[in-house]
DNA sequence: TGCAACTGCGTACGTCGTACGTAGATTCGG
DNA sequence: CCGAATCTACGTACGACGTACGCAGTTGCA
């Protein structure tokens, strides 16, 4: 498991649901719900908060619910939609700080900052399509804001939008890297120096440097550099500042002046 | 299902048979195997490519070699591991050509294809963590392909480490997107045209222009440009011309004389 | 030729999401 | 105010899945 995919269903009534436009006008005979929407909602993000979206099974979201395991289907049409009613709550509660600069860089490296927060806040979210959720409020409010960070900056209504995916895009991508570091570090049960470690014999034995000579010299300097075959804060510093130089350079602009960028040089064999 | 993570089991097992490392050297006993694990794989890739990661079920896998079920795991640590060889077999088989230009953008935009040819021909792929595969033969050989692509472009070791990667997450950041989109129409059984036929109506009730004018402005632009919410081509068209730019800022030079770039235009509202 | 090692495979278990049917609670029509 | 219509909550059960475990049979070596 550890997949999505959604409304497998009628996305109409998905839609309905992620806008609560579910119709309590007609009868409402028979039982009252015990439960609404909102809360099985929240009780599942509170969930895959602190177990991850694996844990988020329809058995246990109901017990900690309180409820028959089938009950659930009561609020929710199924898994699917339930994620992306997770997913559009989340971005529905995004704070959106009025933007107090008139640069969009710096602008837009908040939208970036903001995204990348979240991912971190809720790790679960690396294991999600976000590319393409059903529309809901939260979505189109999430929207509605980032491409604000855009105005003004020159850029056509389709440049606008491509931008906006490219960001975002970047942030999600960075995002399911950690997160795929994370697993692989709880799944080997140890710390990357000690698989390092326990690898390095057989891996030395078979890339050797005269085969691959720019492999193991850059592997060997990124690796000492970071600790690790990866290290996501940095590759997200890196290429957070890639990204907005790439769009500068798109609205003819210079980048601007280098601020943390380090000299590049060559490291010696 | 339709995820990954790797190895739950003995790591350097895997290793060991990433490079093919399985010891017969011992007493080679009993029974002769009568598949080899490179024609477990292939199989496997071959399912993969005709309907999915998901079909690619052990007893799928082994209905199609002709043996039981757990007659893969005499070849096979897992599922998990299974996908690892996968995913370094397609590595190792990847083209390399020689680099017949001198100019670095040009190379790393070859990669970038490359990579994205490879995600088009596999689209399961997308489902796959190929951000940190165990290291493979094939994962390496790639790894120095891909490297020189950036040599002699003046960064610095870890810069060049940081580089690919950054292209690397781009390329497979746009085929995800492009899967996922892939996945959600061939689920709700609808063109991209006919799902926006039957839900513009509560989706226009929803998101009156007057909230949030931006977005209404900005995603009717993007929707009427490429005829969906999210074009995959264009998306990566775009995104690849950025990613070149802010690498090209890095190195101090000016990107390159505009070529495909269409002019910044607001459109009228 | 016997024996021990090692392979291939069958059975079975514990998950999962969820289809389907039933019983009971609730409100509406008269 | 009461029967009937109707909706909710829930239990059982099914068919997937990955794979632990143990047995039987085949093979190489002494």
């Amino acid at each position: 498991m550890a997949s999505h995919r959604s409304s497998a269903g009628d996305p109409t009534r998905t839609l309905e649901l992620l806008w609560r436009e579910a119709a309590p006008l007609k009868g409402q005979r028979g039982p009252k719900p015990g439960l609404t929407v909102d809360t099985v909602v929240a009780t599942a993000v509170e969930l895959a908060d602190a177990e991850g979206l694996d844990a988020v099974t329809m058995r246990a979201l109901a017990g900690k619910l309180g409820i028959a395991p089938m009950g659930l289907y009561t609020y929710v049409p199924g898994r699917a939609e339930l994620i992306d009613l997770m997913l559009d709550g989340l971005y529905a509660g995004m704070a959106r700080r009025k933007p107090k600069t008139r640069d969009w860089r710096a602008r837009l490296e908040a939208v970036a900052h903001d995204n990348r927060a979240l991912f971190t806040k809720h790790a679960w979210l690396a294991d999600v399509s976000t590319t393409r959720p059903p529309l809901g409020p939260g979505q189109l409010a999430k929207y509605e804001y980032e491409l604000q960070a855009l105005e003004g900056a020159g850029l056509g209504d389709v440049e606008q939008d491509a931008a906006l995916t490219f960001v975002l895009g970047f942030v999600e991508s960075c995002a399911r890297a950690a997160s795929d570091m994370r697993a692989a570090r709880l799944e080997s049960q140890m710390s990357d120096a000690t698989w390092w470690q326990a690898n390095a014999p057989l891996l030395a034995r078979m890339s050797d440097p005269e085969r691959y000579p720019t492999a193991s010299r850059v592997g060997t300097a990124a690796g000492q550099a970071h600790g690790a075959a990866y290290n996501p804060e940095h590759a997200f510093r890196f290429g957070l500042e890639r990204v907005l130089d790439g769009l500068s350079a798109l609205m003819g602009q210079a980048p601007p002046p280098k601020r943390s960028r380090t000299v590049a040089r060559k490291t010696a064999r």
